[in-house]
DNA sequence: ACAAAAACCCAGTGGAGTGGTAGGATTAAG
DNA sequence: CTTAATCCTACCACTCCACTGGGTTTTTGT
């Protein structure tokens, strides 16, 4: 039940694109100093992101990233589909199932209900909360609460 | 965010015995030729399952496992927790968080929110449902809609 | 014109984890 | 004393994750 660097990261990357991209496009580069992440594996995020339509890209130098939607219309759980897959804690229980998911219907089945409602328990989660949500919450921890 | 096959199987597995244990103890041969799964497979779940408290073995012929506590007792998030360790869906977002999870306070951490409120949906879907409920669904479900 | 900065693309790779199998030792019933 | 079961440990094939690197194209600035 982990979640990959690759949402993890996509979160991450979007939200600081999301606040610095008032004074144009935001560099991979940009992203990866102040995040502390490798700009190349950015870069494999970044092309998914912006072929799913939430980011838009400029080329050339001064180039870089910027949200193709506002902030408050996107979701953590938008990010989290287009680098993770659809939201699915076990197969049979897939947020696109197609026609009918059968899974060697013994009792094994049973639990199929249990993996419904955790898929949609994530669901739910995820798609409650906006790039906006997060923008706002990280202006306001600015005097933040240092661990030690 | 998928499960593994541990936890899957071995809510499967404790279903069985919920579902067969009123005759004497089940032996994971028959679990395993019921369930369709490898028997040898299902010993290294049954071992953690009993150290942890939610299986009864007894050894010999004729031996097998029984509940160690009533099925309305024993949840979901207990067999997956003790098969798949805590929930977490990402290590700074755990159910077992030691003194303080610092992950390098950068912006980073501002979608900490996110991951921590994903990991309590996570836990109250999992935490809300016990085998007792398995069991009622699954008798219910006898006359089972044929998926074809 | 040209150098630098950036997005793009794609191929490879080391290590860790998943999903098992194999073999044996112990325990108890018939 | 054979058989059926739990128990324990080691091993293995495979996949996937997390990255790295090399190279191409596009644009800006000098």
């Amino acid at each position: 039940m982990k979640l990959s660097t690759k949402g993890r990261y996509g979160v991450m990357a979007m939200v600081d694109v999301a606040m610095n991209s008032d004074v144009g496009p935001v560099s991979l580069k940009a992203v990866a100093e102040r995040q502390g992440l490798s700009e190349s594996y950015l870069e494999q995020l970044a092309g998914p992101l912006r072929k799913a339509g939430l980011l838009n890209s400029v080329r050339g130098a001064q180039g870089g990233y910027t949200l193709a939607r506002e902030a408050g219309a996107i979701t953590v759980g938008d990010i989290i589909r287009v680098l993770e897959g659809p939201i699915a804690p076990v197969d049979c229980a897939s947020e696109d199932e197609g026609p009918v998911q059968h899974c060697a219907h013994s009792q094994g089945c049973v639990a199929k209900s249990v993996w419904v409602k955790l898929r949609d328990s994530i669901v739910r989660a995820l798609d409650s909360v906006s790039l906006a949500d997060l923008c706002e919450e990280a202006k306001h921890d600015d005097g933040y609460p240092l661990p030690l």
